[in-house]
DNA sequence: TTAATACAAACTGTATACAAATCACATAAT
DNA sequence: ATTATGTGATTTGTATACAGTTTGTATTAA
């Protein structure tokens, strides 16, 4: 009975040291879809569903969610699934009030600390964000920014700032994909605004212009803001539309 | 063979619904235990060990260490055992750069919201903190001041601010312990002026007086940092010691 | 028709077996 | 004495079986 049920266990086929290869994989490819929004929030994780996609067994499935709720892409219920984090009012406030400071506090450390090799890396990603701009390709776009600015966060070398800042990059690249997409008047305008500010930032990095780098980064966010407003609060419609009927 | 080695499964003896009762305990005990350096930073932690001491298997024990690496109480390594979140010279220095910011915003946020029923949580805390006081306890003393700005941070209601404040308290709960318990002079005293402190705090959140909300925080903040300074820099022995030999 | 209940299916949680990696220590070589 | 190397013991990682909950649906009662 159960001896012939218990055919095989441990790692699955051809693979190589340390194993942390396919998890890390499975990990950036759900983080990569939340970010997309491919993945929405408050839509529900099966994880049987989700090991059989990836060929791994729940356990290590489990391990990853748990990992990706640690870093705030997912939210645990008990004895319920697990759902992509959710978006609520809520969540939106404390994301005005509190993405000004951390974002500026964090390009202040990464402007004091930035090295050559962080600064290539960033050049590096700034490059594929020009990209996806001429391109007008929208999930590129959201997704070297979010690098982009990770980056910086990388860069500010501060295990107590990092979790706060990771969050809001969470939510600020899917509010990106919800009012990019949205193709309001003048936003190509201000992608090329966007970007470029980050070739500021590379700039007043490699000078550790500290004072430079606070001040880009209002600037940037205001940018931003000014972008999901003309998104939320649209030009209205006509208000002498006739209604007929 | 197999079929006779699998006797039981499923969950252990005698237990409730939801079963998150054990699995929050255990989480709770270890995160006591790292605040009050029971377990020491850099510690290693031997899931089997622990799995037997909380009687659980090590599937649920993996999944609470899983849980306090997320919440910043345990480090994970690849292939080697999880220790408990070391504390070296730069999260130090990051430790003292970062915290006035994020207390002083967190607790303007606490002093705009708080509810009545959060005060009336916050003064119990208070209460338990006091007692330890006047016992001299030192790890109730740190674990109710945890307590006690924790509680604040959850007035505060956001969640993006959330996780870098519980970071922030881990290791101001670790280096509290170290200074406590070293009795340098004058300790008491400053632990009276904090007792006051807090106090205050609760008056300042009934009113919803913000300003005087940061203002308290960065004197209170002063006040701990003056405490670790006395601790780390301290008054020199007597340089003419005649060291024979 | 709606609400309540019972049952079945699906899913989460836990325990355990086995695989692969790391670690500790002894032995050999320089 | 110190460094390499090999081997067994320990430990981490994964798969799977089974237990307990939740959820969806059908049936029955009001």
């Amino acid at each position: 009975m159960n001896a012939i049920a218990i055919k095989k266990a441990g790692r699955p086929f051809g693979l190589f040291k340390g194993m942390g290869i396919s998890k890390d994989h499975i990990l950036r490819q759900l983080q990569r879809r939340i970010l997309t929004l491919e993945l929405e929030p408050g839509q529900p994780l099966d994880e049987v569903r989700l090991s059989e996609e990836f060929n791994v067994s729940r356990t290590p499935m489990r391990e990853i969610l748990r990992r990706l709720a640690g870093e705030g892409y997912v939210q645990l219920r008990d004895q319920r699934g697990p759902i992509v984090a959710p978006m609520d009012p809520k969540s939106m406030r404390n994301f005005f009030l509190t993405a000004p400071m951390i974002y500026a506090a964090t390009s202040r450390l990464a402007a004091q600390l930035a090295t050559p090799a962080q600064i290539d890396a960033l050049a590096e990603i700034q490059m594929h964000f020009k990209n996806a701009v001429s391109e007008e390709a929208v999930d590129s776009l959201v997704y070297y920014n979010d690098r982009f600015h990770s980056m910086i966060g990388e860069m500010a070398d501060n295990a107590f700032l990092a979790p706060s800042l990771q969050r809001l990059l969470i939510d600020h690249a899917r509010i990106g994909q919800t009012f990019w997409k949205a193709r309001t008047d003048g936003l190509y305008g201000r992608v090329l605004e966007a970007s470029r500010h980050h070739d500021m930032f590379l700039e007043i990095f490699a000078a550790n212009d500290e004072e430079a780098a606070v001040a880009l980064t209002i600037e940037h966010w205001e940018l931003s803001r000014a972008n999901i407003e003309t998104y939320i609060r649209p030009i209205p419609l006509p208000i002498d539309m006739k209604i007929t009927g």
